[in-house]
DNA sequence: GCAGTATACTTTATACCTCAATGATTGATG
DNA sequence: CATCAATCATTGAGGTATAAAGTATACTGC
């Protein structure tokens, strides 16, 4: 094909494969967060971050940080704000005081928001399960293994 | 193949297996995606889209047309539009006439572009075999098949 | 030639997201 | 118990994303 660029010359083959990685990686990722998107849009009405961030209050019957929110989605603290915001406008969630610390708020979801959460999730699930269906369980269960070594790994390198 | 309930679906522990995969799959993805973007910002004062765009336009030294580097990052027209401005304000690529195409441009890096991305992409590499340095070169390999696999499955999904 | 339709790109409105700066509260230390 | 660094959340500016609608050009078939 064509001539290797000045940067590939210097390549060691061995870190073209971790890049090729990386880039699989994203790919595979791109490809369902923009699947899912999509779906959730066109039936819910629903973005993405608003549902992921509803998933985490989900998991905290107790209510859950803004700052605890930040660190389990990897997004910034202003990020968060702004879907709360957006949530609570839309009656999905509320911001409880903290009755431990007056600087901080308990986010937990309203009746209306644990309802729709509950078809919201089922239907999710759905769409995940049809996308991998194309991987055997067993297929599914050593890549899994496999991420969760690599996050281990990469949660060092902080 | 949809023989069960969605009350069963949420009881078929398989079905929980794909979802904690494709969390555990958008967790490495946005970790390294982040990691990737501070040392971008950081040392070169670059957004990753960016980078991104410029390496798609540096495999194709002949130039490469708005929608072909919007179907291979997997985002929008609208959105490559917005970021072929910025990069031509800076001076790093230039919008060519398309001789066969009135309509279209053949996005090109100016010399200035390519210097810098020949750089980048040095130090990128460097950052991207860093962060997969807990895993041998064997495991890699087998990660990139298992996720070249997939995305191959996905794509049958449209 | 000349509709009608498809393609290439841009624009607009809205939402996400980061970083850095700010205000408020807490908690640890002298 | 007074200070002061650390923590919790918000704001504002800049950049990235989508979908949908708009403009201009190309193609296709009659």
């Amino acid at each position: 094909m064509n001539a290797v660029s000045r940067a590939d010359i210097q390549m060691n083959p061995d870190h073209h494969e971790s890049l090729r990685l990386w880039l699989r990686l994203l790919g595979c990722s791109n490809f369902i967060k923009n699947h899912v998107r999509r779906a959730l849009a066109k039936q819910f009405k629903m973005t993405l971050p608003r549902f992921d961030l509803m998933a985490q209050i989900e998991r905290a019957p107790h209510g859950i940080k803004m700052g605890e929110l930040s660190r389990r989605m990897l997004v910034t603290g202003g990020n968060v704000t702004g879907i709360v915001d957006q949530l609570e406008r839309a009656g999905l969630i509320v911001r409880a005081e903290d009755p431990a610390d007056r600087r901080a708020y308990l986010v937990k979801l309203t009746k209306a928001g644990r309802q729709l959460f509950t078809q919201m999730a089922s239907e999710h699930e759905t769409w995940i399960v049809e996308l991998f269906s194309g991987m055997s369980m067993r297929e599914q269960r050593a890549l899994n293994a496999t991420l969760l070594g690599l996050r281990a790994q990469l949660a060092r390198k902080t």
